[in-house]
DNA sequence: GTATTATATATGTATAATCCTATATAAGGG
DNA sequence: CCCTTATATAGGATTATACATATATAATAC
């Protein structure tokens, strides 16, 4: 499960508590990946029953007490052998998709307008993307190394490539849609 | 959910069966979309309950007999309205991007290695979707007319699209891993 | 003659993900 | 004084998907 493999990768820079990767999630990877506040604490879970984490109770005066997950050798030896597994790159499911397919039941007019909604998310999405760098400064610590940093940069590019590729398709169907290049029926 | 609705499309044009359905999808939407055949059938009596579709019962000599569903007008607007509700479009969990992420955690060589495998299965898949017209022809009949023809393609284009902005992104990440333009550690 | 493939539907089970609610404490704002 | 926010964890319920297996018949391949 790839939630597991996150996980672990952010515990391999240092022991994090749920409500830490929390955060994380919602700043560093939420443009590949999201995750429930409920499904990180249960995930946290396996990863001790499984060896691959253990807990560290820290009280705190003041607070509740904060679980520290370690990462375990077994559990480095995972995530290594996860990060060489080849998985299926671009095969997911995407339900826009299914709307674009039986978007000829819709009038040219429909059509046009909500591609242009479509899009203009599209670009404020593409703007969204300049922004993160500025964001992660606040976070600049979960991800030490300049390596590391390096491949965070990747996961942005390709996000903005992807994003700027699907801008560019949209935009190319409403052009065609209004020069009356598509079938009446 | 996106399923019950690509079924209902389907059923749009004509009166499907489970099995039918299955291999619909096998062909024509497999590259943005993927169902198991206990799921097209569940959701075929889901979409029944709610009044979406109706089934007529088919007796054949020298098979099982056939259930074949019906769209009714109730499900025809419910396709209608989920078709101009915008979705959020590019969203999607997206594992490999994980092993991005950390890939830093590798070395040089293995990385490029895995790359250069990922490139490869990319390149397959290009080649691919100049396949798939081909196969299109066997399934003609299950799209039919000029305009929903058009968006089928388009389906078909912005994913070749994405595929290639993907191999453009990886095939820049190995050229600068191999001119040493990515820090060591 | 036997095994596999194609036609057809159905159910059991497991896993993953989402949504909602519960619990507890302290600080800060109005 | 009350409400909200931040810090922290936990579990119930539901939905979506995937994997496996069961059942039945006929045609085709070896």
């Amino acid at each position: 499960m790839s939630l597991e493999h996150a996980i672990l990768g952010f515990l391999s820079y240092r022991p994090y508590s749920g409500y830490d990767l929390k955060k994380i999630f919602d700043t560093s990877v939420r443009h590949f990946w999201t995750a429930d506040q409920s499904q990180i604490y249960r995930t946290l879970n396996r990863l001790t029953e499984r060896g691959w984490a253990e807990v560290e109770k820290i009280e705190q005066e003041s607070r509740p007490a904060r679980k520290e997950y370690h990462i375990t050798d077994s559990g480095r030896d995972e995530l290594r052998t996860w990060l060489i597994t080849p998985l299926p790159f671009g095969d997911h499911r995407n339900a826009p998709m299914i709307q674009v397919f039986f978007a000829g039941q819709l009038s040219n007019a429909e059509i046009v307008e909500m591609y242009q909604r479509v899009a203009e998310f599209m670009r404020m999405g593409l703007q969204q993307y300049d922004q993160i760098p500025q964001e992660m400064e606040a976070y600049a610590d979960y991800v030490q190394s300049p390596r590391e940093f390096f491949f965070w940069m990747q996961t942005l590019e390709i996000g903005k490539m992807t994003a700027r590729t699907n801008l560019e398709w949209i935009e190319g169907v409403i052009e065609q849609i209004q020069k009356g290049e598509i079938p009446d029926k």
